[in-house]
RNA sequence: GGGCCGUUAGCUCAGCCGGUAGAGCAGUGGAUUUUUAAUCCAUUGGUCGGGCGUUCGAAUCGCCCACGGCCCA
């Protein structure tokens, strides 16, 4: 796909485009509306044929000509704005001389036009505006596709996202959507009085997460930053600094293959709230996410993938370690607590393992193998090991796990979230052994972060943080099979 | 990284037992004063993703590459 492939189209549009500069102002700035096409449909569908003609109503409208049909002296043409479509009914006697045949009729789909007139029924009955005036704002260069089936090549509506929206309605309607997650969220968090910050992007030590990062360098400090994998470590900090809730909704950058649920980069928000543990981190994941829903469908029913799922009904929680017993009918608990037994048990179910896995470690990787895409309705496991939490709070009776949870929908990771690790010591002690893993060879492994336990030395108060995955949520509530599809420009190769 | 599928006109697609490319929409010319994927007549438009090979002859068969999609790691 090149972008001067100027065919005979293109070049019949830049002929008509040259006469436009030769005859005036080809990029008009002055037109001005006052109407929506979707307030004019909501204020006045339910008028009557006879009531528009013995009440005139006149509005300007502007956006771009979707169709046209021309039959003779009057056309019919859909122009299209950012809430919709309506329908122009446009006669050459209605129009100053000339507009019409010298102007109207040459126009393409496509063109960006406005148009003033009386809105009136057609005798189908569809809301119309009879133009008395109307004028080219932009001219299109480049033909739309065909209206029928639009734009469907998967690439195509990612590379060219401007054509995408332009021509599908759902395309459009899930960024709407989108931002609408974005705003609920934000106002639910700032009425329990969460304060929302930004952190840094660039980090001089990556972390917060395992992950690899992204490297990019610093001219004048000719130092080397990374982007940032996750903003965690600097909003427990404020936590520190007395911020006790405080959130944030950014991106992270993690440097990892692209598939269609993973981006490189992606949105996420954390949160933290002092005096808190993650079983009120729970409870507020819950009751923000059937809010959400309500807000945004009025119902807690939401489609994904042709299932049906209830956020009405509780949530599911259990523990990590009941999960796979569960969903492995053949494994005991007797099996899962022995390394040498789950070794086996591993290999059985094709499960990749290096040999410096410890029991934990194992055991989400078998969670992950043979549980996490069965988790359909909204669940909460729990009590993930030490081994892979890091960052999180030992849980008191056994201390191989942490309170710890992450939340599952439709199959997917959605959200993570567990108790702080407020105990300097036990988190330099977590670090160290992270470095041990780093130097061992694990890339994704953390770096120790000495201003972090610099921090948690001045006392974090018992805290629980949580991140939400908003890609895959709107994924989620947008039925949508790919994170490609819920992000405006995702990443594709160079052609 | 591996497997499978795809890439043909601006768009959506057909053509793929090898014989030198077609439809619909869009465009262009014409008819048409209430259409709804408007209709009717005529018509323009192609490095068949790129390269190499097999063959008298390749959109079609083989190999390599690029990009995309899905699945797996």
């Amino acid at each position: 796909m090149t972008t001067d492939n100027e065919n005979d189209l293109i070049l019949q549009r830049r002929q008509d485009l040259k006469e436009l500069r030769n005859t005036g102002v080809a990029y008009s700035n002055q037109f001005k509306r006052d109407s929506f096409s979707s307030d004019l449909h909501s204020k006045y569908e339910n008028k009557s044929k006879e009531d528009l003609e013995n009440t005139p109503i006149k509005v300007s409208i502007a956006g771009r000509m979707m169709s046209r049909r021309i039959m003779g002296k009057a056309s019919f043409a859909h122009i299209q704005d950012m809430f919709g479509q309506i329908q122009l009914y446009v006669r050459r006697d209605d129009l100053p001389d000339g507009i019409y045949n010298d102007g109207f009729k040459k126009w393409d789909i496509g063109d960006i036009i406005g148009a003033t007139g009386t809105l009136m029924k057609t005798n189908k009955g569809e809301l119309s505006i009879h133009v008395n005036s109307i004028e080219l704002l932009t001219k299109s260069l480049r033909p739309l596709p065909e209206k029928y089936h639009g734009l469907t090549d998967q690439e195509l509506r990612y590379r060219q996202r401007y054509v995408d929206l332009i021509m599908n309605e759902k395309t459009r309607n899930t960024f709407k959507i989108r931002s609408k997650i974005i705003d609920f969220i934000r106002s639910y968090l700032k009425s329990e009085n969460y304060i929302e910050v930004e952190t840094p992007m660039m980090h001089v030590i990556p972390g917060g997460a395992t992950a690899r990062p992204f490297i990019t360098h610093h001219n004048s400090l000719d130092m080397e930053l990374f982007l940032r994998i996750a903003p965690e470590l600097y909003l427990k900090r404020l936590v520190v600094g007395g911020i006790e809730k405080v959130f944030e909704i950014n991106r992270s950058f993690r440097n990892e293959g692209l598939s269609p649920r993973h981006n490189p980069e992606f949105t996420m928000l954390e949160f933290y709230q002092a005096y808190s543990d993650y079983e009120d981190l729970m409870n507020l994941t819950e009751n923000m996410m059937r809010e959400l829903t309500l807000n945004l469908f009025n119902t807690h029913e939401v489609t994904y993938q042709e299932q049906v799922y209830d956020l009405g009904k509780p949530f599911e929680r259990l523990s990590l370690f009941e999960s796979i017993l569960k969903y492995n009918k053949t494994i005991s608990d007797e099996d899962l607590r022995s390394l040498e037994k789950i070794r086996s048990i591993a290999k059985e179910l094709d499960v990749f393992i290096e040999d410096s896995y410890g029991l934990g470690k194992i055991q989400v990787e078998i969670f992950e193998k043979t549980v996490e895409s069965k988790l359909l309705s909204p669940t909460f496991i729990t009590q993930f090991p030490t081994e892979v939490s890091p960052l999180a709070r030992k849980n008191n009776d056994d201390p191989f796990v942490t309170d710890r949870f992450e939340f599952f929908i439709a199959g997917r990771e959605i959200a993570n979230g567990f108790s702080e690790l407020n105990d300097p010591e036990d988190q330099a002690e977590r670090f160290r052994k992270q470095v041990e893993d780093k130097e061992a060879g694990d890339d994704e492994a953390m770096h120790f972060d000495d201003d972090y336990i610099k921090a948690l030395e001045y006392g974090m108060p018992p805290t629980a943080g949580e991140g939400i995955g908003i890609d895959r949520l709107v994924m989620f509530l947008t039925d949508s099979a790919s994170i490609r599809d819920v992000i405006l420009f995702p990443h594709l190769r160079q052609k």
